[in-house]
DNA sequence: GTCTGTGCAAACCTTTTGCAATGGG
DNA sequence: CCCATTGCAAAAGGTTTGCACAGAC
């Protein structure tokens, strides 16, 4: 464990949803001015593997999250600023572990809820 | 209405589900062989815009599907080999239009279920 | 001291932009 | 004809890789 990975490690644990490497690694700065945004990818990665975080795929850079768990969530992503929340309500619990046709196990799922939010509802 | 727009919209008409851009423009220069990769993303842009095609975000190079009408469906994503199949139910309808505490509005939505395809099964 | 982890630079891949030339209506 | 569309080339992201150095244990 090193100093590098500290922070990395530090910054995504506190962040509210989920952030893009380059956002993760502006932050991280701030405690190890020194780290490198490759650094922060190839923790990313790490903690991918590890099951630690999770890659969110969106149009734009690529956002990860931690993995807390029993905080299974889905995203409310609005059209309008690109903001992104979480949604705590699990929509599809009995998908889990469901087998379709006999043709495809299903081992987890990701769910994207597109609209506008608060801030973007009145405006044009 | 050029031959390249055609060419494109007959090889996204024609695909199974989402491909790559340069999947499509690799077919479609079959048609229309003096066709640019620049061109398909401009059609697609164009077709996404009028809502004739769909942007999909997965690991890897954004994919695109028509947007049949009648023919909502979301993906099974292999976690093996990559494939992606339709999968016609859908699981939330009743999420459409709905507002999360008055601080978000639904209007569309994105499902992607991850797991094992029939021929990934088997294997380790 | 060793061996993993780091940072820099450069490569890589996908997507976007600038611009002159083409061709559809 | 004129203006939208095209293709090329080059730029612009975001992400990955090569390599020598630094730091953890």
């Amino acid at each position: 464990m090193t100093a590098s990975r500290r922070a990395v490690i530090q910054v995504l644990s506190a962040v509210q949803c989920a952030y893009s490497a380059e956002e993760i690694h502006r932050r991280a700065r701030r405690r190890h001015p020194r780290l490198g945004l490759v650094t922060v990818y190839r923790t990313l990665e790490l903690l991918v593997q590890q099951g630690l975080a999770r890659r969110l795929d969106l149009p734009g850079p690529t956002r990860y999250e931690p993995t807390e768990e029993g905080r299974h969530h889905h995203h409310l992503v609005c059209l309008s600023c690109g903001s992104i929340e979480p949604l705590q309500r699990c929509l599809i619990e009995p998908v889990e572990g469901a087998t379709f046709g006999r043709r495809f196990r299903v081992t987890g799922h990701r769910l994207e809820l597109f609209g506008y939010c608060h801030e973007c509802i009145a405006p044009a």
